[in-house]
DNA sequence: ACTTTATGGATATAATTTATCCATAATGGA
DNA sequence: TCCATTATGGATAAATTATATCCATAAAGT
């Protein structure tokens, strides 16, 4: 019942793409560097994202990914299942089927749990439907407009003067 | 974000014992049996059961597992935190503090995205908190008291004629 | 004592996640 | 047009986790 690291990446990656020059997209290699992977790997990722309608790609010189649409539009379902596809919890590996020699009971039973946990998957598909990534960088910054950079070259606390941490 | 199918196994195991005749503990050979794994895996399983205090266990002649409580006070969320241990869906291996240089954003940053989280689990946790294996095993066979079997021996049909599987 | 059953440690197998490499296509600039 | 840069897609490797088994031992009843 975990979400994959890759959840956490994509969130990474939206912060970044989040706060990049709205003219300039942002490189996957650059992405890469920052979060430690591998280029090719982070390619898969960010297609993900593009696949999903997050962010939009753009091959050749000076080009790479952006975001598709305004931070308030995206929720972290979105960012979820551009990872992990649709949420659906139970395995359902037809076990029922095969402990209870698939009589009425075990097609009852089945349905009954597949409806129970179908419900558990519905909690969350609306909380984080509602949770958009925008709310949280507000939040997370303190202001209302998002701090903008190209990562591309620049770090936060070339913006952010008031960063504590060891950027550069 | 998908249950293990340990879940799965633990349900048809809470059913066993739910109809299970309350004189006799059910040994976890027959469950495996019935479940196609093997003994030795089974009790693994069945072991989770009793740790959780879903169950209780005697060794020797005539031991096996029976459930340690009524069906009515057993949740779904006793089941799968018996195989899975508490629910914590985000999986927070520090990358924002990697990606970030762990400066004062990456620190809110990351608190952010844990109660975002946090609050999906306690969704999760109180709606499977409030699902009994009773409701279900009711609603299942479509009875207010469940009928009982020795399944050391027996099978469902003997007890349900009305029953339709293949079942001897 | 003997049989039956659970417990616990070590280990094997399978599946999934995480990640990389490489060949190719797209794009823009010199 | 050629070259450098960047994304795409297929194949594959490495790491991790889930699934499962074996075996030695302990507990309990007959």
């Amino acid at each position: 019942m975990q979400l994959t690291k890759k959840v956490e990446q994509a969130i990474c990656i939206i912060v970044l793409l989040a706060t990049q020059e709205s003219s300039a997209p942002l490189a996957s290699d650059e992405i890469s560097k920052r979060l430690g992977v591998s280029p090719s790997y982070m390619k898969k990722i960010t297609r993900k994202l593009v696949v999903q309608g997050i962010a939009v790609s753009v091959s050749g010189n000076n080009g790479g990914v952006s975001l598709a649409k305004s931070v308030d539009d995206i929720s972290m379902l979105d960012i979820i299942e551009a990872m992990e596809g649709p949420i659906q919890m139970y395995p359902d590996t037809g076990l029922i089927s095969l402990a209870f020699h698939d009589g009425k009971y075990a097609k009852r039973g089945q349905n009954i749990l597949r409806n129970v946990f179908a419900q558990g998957d519905n909690l969350l598909i609306e909380y984080f439907s509602k949770v958009s990534a925008g709310d949280l960088l507000k939040e997370g910054f303190g202001v209302e407009n998002l701090p903008t950079l190209n990562w591309n070259q620049e770090s936060l606390s070339d913006v952010l003067p008031w960063e504590q941490g060891d950027d550069k």
